[in-house]
DNA sequence: ATCAATAGTATCCATTGGTAACCAGCTACT
DNA sequence: AGTAGCTGGTTACCAATGGATACTATTGAT
């Protein structure tokens, strides 16, 4: 919040800022991951859910249906036997790509300091 | 997964990687928001609370609680009347700071093409 | 004696995530 | 003919997490 009372970009005070909405959507605890599996092409529903540690089906279809409906990804059905259902990014879901990456970058860098921050933390208790 | 079945940095599917246990942890609806806001410098509780849309205080509370034992934020007591307690990022913290203005920059540039598409997307259900 | 300020707790309820089981449509096997 | 299996889900139910509201501790000021 500005002190005179207005807001502005960026402004984490207002609940509909676009970073909110975002943090919201993409902190799910799977949409990230679904988002990463994707970037190097499109997979089919089976080959996502078997890439990632262990969805449940039902939480999977969830954050698809939410992906697709953001327009950051596709969904085609293929009318054969057995069906095929495939998945893809869109450009914009694609841009997204590099953000999450640089995230992910960090978390890879510093997760065993921080894994040792917790036990002098909980050994200090 | 690697398809010799070994697993390497970055891989998604261990739900022990850096990745996730991260994603896990910052994915909550309240971290990211924290660290962004204690960007500038120093916050008391107050400061905090009052400077993030509406949190509850007993949410804040777990939230910086998770913060300082992950290392990234350190929780300094004066003991004084009325009570002041201060809340800082560690160097660590503060490391954190540009992948999250990564996204918060994707989330701000492409709000308004999300929102179009869930319009889109509703009306063609 | 009571009130105000700060930094929380305590209690209860709502929302979300997770589990297990099942379904539809068709094929292939016995 | 009967049955099992594949894919991409759905349904019903339960547990964990998040959130709202109210309350507490401390102590100086009025």
């Amino acid at each position: 919040m500005v002190t005179n009372g207005t807001y502005e970009r960026g402004d984490l005070f207002d609940p509909n800022c676009g970073t909110r909405l975002i943090l919201d959507r993409i902190g799910d605890k799977w949409t990230a991951l679904a988002v990463l599996r994707l970037q190097h092409g499109p997979l089919r529903f089976t080959e996502l859910r078997d890439g990632i540690g262990s969805v449940a089906p039902k939480v999977l279809t969830q954050t698809l249906r939410r992906l697709e409906r953001d327009g950051l990804l596709t969904r085609e059905v293929f009318a054969e036997v057995p069906p095929r259902v495939v998945y893809d990014l869109t450009p914009m879901g694609r841009s997204l790509i590099g953000p999450l990456t640089a995230v992910s970058d960090w978390a890879e860098e510093h997760i065993n300091a921080i894994t040792t921050a917790q036990g002098q933390y909980d050994a200090g208790s």
